[in-house]
DNA sequence: ATTAAATAATTGACTAAGTCAACTAATGAG
DNA sequence: CTCATTAGTTGACTTAGTCAATTATTTAAT
């Protein structure tokens, strides 16, 4: 296969998995939180997240709930720290995040209250149960071999551009 | 394999292309258009676009470049009608597109003018390019693996859930 | 330890994206 | 022909996201 066609295949694909994506994003739409807020509650579920060195200074001084490690989250997720800034306020103006001492060094760490967990698992069951129902006719042969295949895109995807 | 287990993979999968589509993103920040706009300017460049009976009342009484279609449009991209007029008046300010009666029935037909045509060559010029560069390191056999493997993705989901 | 230079965090003001609801025009049925 | 229905269109508004300027924090040099 040439490379040019493989171009178009993947941009079918990109069409196609983009539609079925919005179908999801759907679920988040009926959850209070925009799709932004729901990645980052997301990400802040998947690891406790020290933040390496430094800290914010009103976290520090005023013992207000908000916190650092900004950065780093907005990496990952490709937020403009203004931006995740604003959703971390938002948070724990919500109660679902707040800084706490880290156990170690004393260091803050900004992690989710219990609220922010039950909110996250309320979330997590949605787009589960969304994206159960995507797969639910498949037989168990073809379960697999639709992971089979994720895997296998994700591989070599992921050796070639990244 | 348990369909549990599919869902988590599906979610990992989720987590990986978006990422990558967030790379392709960045070609399209560099050019002129939103997101938005350059996914209306795909879908109107991918065909001419007869308007199924109704059409709109500027566009014929003052000769407007502005036209309808635009349900039709909207429900491809799940944009909202209105945002959707709001791409398309753009494009016609920018002479990108326009009201043309259409061959048969003299309804008007919304479509891309030359300039609309090359701006979109261009853009598709770049997106390939950069997909391109997301494969270039595949070999052969690989690439038909890529492409097989996308196959069965679609395969698999659009059996499923849609 | 003090301070200067560098980098990260934070904020407010701003721009752009997208939605909503009201309104207008076009169509089709009686 | 006219009325009811549906689609198209617009302006006002809300929310998302960016940008640039400010303030903390750290690192390293003295």
């Amino acid at each position: 296969m040439p490379h040019e066609a493989l171009v178009h295949e993947i941009r079918r694909f990109n069409r196609f998995y983009t539609g079925l994506v919005g179908l999801l994003d759907e679920t988040l739409m009926q959850s209070p939180y925009t799709l932004a807020e729901a990645r980052v509650l997301f990400e802040l579920g998947r690891k406790p997240r020290p933040s390496d060195g430094r800290v914010g200074l009103l976290a520090r001084m005023f013992h207000l709930d908000l916190a650092s490690a900004a950065s780093e989250l907005a990496g990952e997720l490709s937020l403009a720290p203004a931006y995740l800034m604003r959703v971390l306020r938002k948070f724990t103006a919500m109660g679902l995040a707040e800084m706490r001492d880290g156990p170690e060094n004393g260091q803050p760490v900004l992690i989710l209250t219990e609220r922010g967990k039950a909110a996250l698992v309320d979330l997590e069951a949605a787009t589960n149960r969304d994206l159960a129902r995507l797969i639910v006719k498949l037989g168990d042969k073809e379960a697999a071999e639709l992971s089979d295949a994720l895997n296998r895109v994700t591989r070599l995807l992921a050796a070639a551009g990244m």
